[in-house]
DNA sequence: CCCAGGGCTTGACCTGGATCAATGCATGCC
DNA sequence: GGCATGCATTGATCCAGGTCAAGCCCTGGG
């Protein structure tokens, strides 16, 4: 397995005054040709480049109110609610051109925390501003709406209660899937956060993602060397995760 | 129990020219004074009033494309996501003056059946025309995206995978709220599903369901008849629920 | 160098809730 | 009326995964 990527990807790019990060989710926006220029330089006016958050510390936090969204530039960040009895559940992983913060639009507070995984570098988009930035600009109100939709479903993954091989076929083809879409190895990658935080996000116990993974590793579906993981058989990990993650996105 | 209401409330006023049902989401908006009046109107025009809907026929269906959002006027819908291996999952059920079908902006098709749990009503908004007429009302545009936002965590809340009683308390609870916040007894309600759905929307076997609330009865919290539920003691409900339910929401 | 601490794995045991099965009780249909 | 159907409840049994405990490996610090 040494050709695995042993360290994080380079340096996200920052983007320049005619583009935006070729990773950023206004992407298509700025891609568009009849877009008002000058609202679109106000767009990338806008926004904010933040970080570096090192591993472990906060982008935002619990009841924090509500100022702005995020967009992940690079690195990991997983959103954390408290749950009953001083638990903490992790909601998601966010990878570099995914959104963070809209579930705080309704109560103005964030209902989460927000913690870097690794070090982790953000974009932030004042949300009043975008806001207003929108009744310009139609095709970013149409990006803001299927950003939030598309976080609704989200949880839902994990509604069936699936089995525990169940939760992981889909949790590791998934991030597959999502990195393939960043340009990344759909085969072969590394997880960036620890054994306890997948177990935590999949509602298992730790021990239960180790067994698993053996048990997995010993079909021959995937193969394992810390958090180097190979999918040997993404079809079987499909057939497994059944219809727990979503269409096999042909983004854009 | 006599006091109990035992059939559904009286049909949902259906608002006139000048204001909306209500129940309306969209109530707030209407009530505010610097409201655009032209456009206004314009929204009023693009409601369309649609139903009855019969129990157990369907609204719209998975995969079908998207053309508009509903708010239910009365009865109770339900969402229902299709599963692993024909399973089916319940993920909400749906009072008067809530919103559904939000989740189908991203993709541009319904990723879930809606189905009429009891008779309903509904009302219809094209979503392509509530877009465009939203660069002309922010108020409207900070509605929907409140409405988006308030959706996204909604699922969160099995995710601690938190044990039978507590998601019994916490379904009952926020039941309670929610028909309270619409101006019905907080105390004394109906539950408008069968067993079935409700073990179903919380990931438990029927028989789950029936266990816990006796329990919850023998302990002497609430009184069931059928249907028929009367909270005697919410606040140990509340405190088994946890953090389970949003805070008591002081709406508006 | 040794040691401490944390992440990961593996084994042994226990339990909450699913599953299977039977019964009671409505409602609707012929 | 008599029967079928579907909902609800209760009892008996089973198992997936949690919990507890032990051991391994790696890294970093004194």
């Amino acid at each position: 397995m040494a050709e695995l990527r042993s360290k994080p990807p380079a340096p996200a790019d920052d983007g320049d005054a005619a583009n935006f990060c070729s990773t950023c989710v206004f992407g298509t926006v700025c891609a568009a040709h009849d877009v008002d220029k000058i609202a679109l330089s106000e767009l990338h006016f806008l926004v904010e480049h933040i970080g570096p958050f090192r591993a472990g510390s906060h982008i935002f936090r619990t009841g924090e109110p509500f100022k702005a969204i995020y967009a992940v530039r690079s690195g990991v960040v997983k959103t954390v609610y408290a749950g009953s009895a001083g638990r903490e559940y992790i909601a998601g992983f966010h990878l570099p051109g995914e959104v963070i913060g809209l579930a705080a639009i309704h109560e103005q507070r964030f209902p989460c925390d927000a913690i870097a995984v690794d070090t982790a570098y953000l974009c932030r988009f004042e949300f009043r501003t975008l806001a207003t930035l929108t009744t310009r600009l139609p095709q970013v109100q149409a990006e803001l709406f299927r950003l939030l939709s598309k976080d609704i479903g989200s949880a839902t993954v994990l509604a069936g209660e699936p089995a525990a091989d169940e939760r992981l076929a889909a949790f590791l083809l998934g991030l597959s899937r999502r990195l393939a879409a960043r340009g990344f190895s759909a085969r072969v990658f590394r997880l960036p956060m620890v054994r306890r935080d997948i177990a935590n996000h999949l509602n298992l116990a730790p021990e239960t993602v180790s067994r698993v993974l053996r048990r997995l590793h010993d079909q021959g579906w995937i193969r394992v060397l810390d958090r180097q993981i190979e999918l040997l058989r993404p079809d079987e990990l499909a057939r497994l995760a059944g219809a727990l993650l979503p269409v096999p996105q042909v983004r854009r």
